[in-house]
DNA sequence: TATGAATGAGAGTTCATTCAT
DNA sequence: GATGAATGAACTCTCATTCAT
């Protein structure tokens, strides 16, 4: 009875297909809002018909779930390719927080896309969505415990100082219009850094800080 | 040419109506969103008819606009008036900061509003809300840099700090369905002082917050 | 049970509240057409509330129909004036259709108004309007049938000539954009005269004609 | 970003459905009028679904401008072929006013609205419209001044000569509640011709109708 | 597979009219 | 007499979704 191509299995084309509708959704939703992009829209950036979209997905609120969510994994991702080669976990942590802001800068409608979105999801699929920045916090959640274990941070609550980071980093996208005006990328991340390391160093992790980079804060 | 009913005369019953309106916008726009809700919906909610709302709003755009105003001014009327009494400058902006939790804990839904929904609005009623945040924020900062001039504060760049307390305090909006999980808004505020002091406190200014509470890092 | 003042007593106050209001009416109905113009339009030109209009007709439409009467009573009681002087019934002839020209060049608007609007109204008040608009013919008739009685005109078909002259007439306001490029009122009316009298003469109307001012059509 | 069908270019289907659409358009803004037409009716009268006319035409307002033009359009198609074989000018001239007077005649209800709905349309569309009137002008202007070069007309202002026979014509409509009960179509165009030609007719002209229609003035 | 014509429910908005004051 | 706040019906227009081809 349900006559949508999901792209489970392993049918490549399905899911090249399904793969460009969703890229047209993500840049559309992210640019205008869910409510403004019409289906018509997501068709004609896709190249297809309209009614194409409709064997490939239940209706445009899956659209939205499946966009959010292909935003969300993109993190996921991400994060952790950028810090695979560092070993040092203050050196990783740090590393990881930059990586981050900096695909919050280059993704900064569609990172805004889940804060204004979501919402307009029902309950169930909410959650779908909430397990999924569950997720892409437990890496940066993991590079936090891994510097208080090694005694180099504080004993302070990992969950709470990992949405601290996530947060400082959406806030690059949220806020934008505020703190581009006042300084570049490279600044706001520094600035973090800063209040971040003085809010979690203890006095170990100081000197292992400037053991590694003498002089340097961060 | 213009038969909107402004309340910008000292009419106190328009006034009172334009109250009354905004009040159900409000509160629907912070439930529903904008778009899933109707003039129809805010109509029955403010208990008068839909036509009614068009003498006294221009449309349905002109009502975000005044009900995400209307949620921003409140912050800035009680923060002020939370640290009316406060002399110490460090207390002040510890209170301060309590505060603007404790409003946005009690209003969470509209203060989302303001983030899912101002990019619904045209640019040039964007920067009207811009402007009216700016301000909301140069009370905190204004605490801030108090505690700067006073040497209890090392001297970073006030508007980030700002900023930081600020997307604190939203956070717990904002992730209201992860954090309240984890904790109650009190353990939320004292981890996020906690957070904040460790970064921001010279050693003045450990030396004042121990005499005044000894034995408390907040 | 009519709870509306019509001024058919002799209740100087209602009947100049009347009139004022027909006057806002005429002039807005003949600038922006029927049902763009506003209830509310009305009022405001005329001074007024809205509520008031209802205390002195019955709806828009008895509105309307008298508007329209209005412009063509003032027809009716200039073109008689123009020509009381007049003895001779050629030159009557002539000069009730000149001012007949000349009353259409000043009220443009208004003389499209009942051709814009008159389909507007129901069967039975349209009639009504019908009325006033033979009358004013009447007056025309009456002049030209002198003529045809005098031997000057042919003995043609006095309504059919009325109407020739009439429309002629109305014309200038009817399709004034595309007149007005080529001549002004005085040439257009001279023309028009010339094409007529060159169908309605006898050879005793051009005598006459001749005697009265030779060397002119007219 | 224009999702009208236009049928600009070949697709019949798209063409037809346009054709249906406007036909019905016609018929029941002559009938009621502009404002008196809800799209609504004009969907039911096409027989198909209100929301379809939005794919084939901009608003109500595009409907009404292309219906203003068909019916135009219509007059500037049917007067050439019913003069189509014949080549004495002064025949051909008179052959044109009639059918000019049959079309009328026939589209009554059209034909008034042109008269009662252009000034219900913005500027440049009225100029459209303008445009679409001068060119049926220009096909009678045309064997009006055959006449004339042929000698058997006088050498009148011949635009003014095109207005007088087409103001004629349409009051047949115009007028036609005030016209028909004295006469039927064929003795009211025979009359305009009588004046007409009475006008307009040099001695030239007088012998050439006499030899070709002995005993008859038209 | 893919199209796009067609539907129809529902939204925002306007405005003639009423009626308490 | 006069006001103008309030109503609610009606209208235009949009768009997600379906289905015959």
């Amino acid at each position: 009875m349900n006559h949508i191509r999901t792209g489970n299995g392993d049918d490549e084309r399905i899911r090249q297909r399904r793969k460009q509708i969703i890229t047209a959704a993500v840049q559309l939703f992210s640019e205008r809002g869910y409510f403004q992009t019409t289906v018509q829209d997501i068709a004609d950036t896709a190249g297809i018909s309209a009614g194409l979209i409709y064997q490939y997905f239940r209706d445009k609120e899956d659209l939205l779930l499946l966009a959010i969510l292909d935003v969300l994994d993109s993190y996921t991702a991400e994060i952790p390719r950028a810090v695979e080669e560092i070993a040092d976990p203050l050196d990783r942590c740090c590393m990881a927080f930059r990586a981050y802001c900096r695909v919050v800068d280059g993704r900064q409608a569609s990172t805004i896309l889940a804060y204004r979105s979501t919402k307009s999801l029902p309950y169930q699929q909410r959650q779908v969505i909430k397990n999924a920045e569950r997720q892409t916090n437990q890496i940066i959640m993991g590079y936090i415990e891994a510097c208080i274990e090694s005694g180099l941070f504080r004993q302070v609550d990992s969950e709470i100082a990992t949405y601290q980071l996530v947060m400082y980093a959406h806030a690059w996208a949220l806020k934008q219009w505020q703190l581009a005006r006042r300084m570049d990328l490279e600044t706001y991340v520094n600035q973090g850094l800063d209040l971040f390391l003085h809010a979690m160093l203890t006095d170990a992790g100081w000197q292992h800080l400037h053991r590694n980079r003498p002089g340097d804060a961060r």
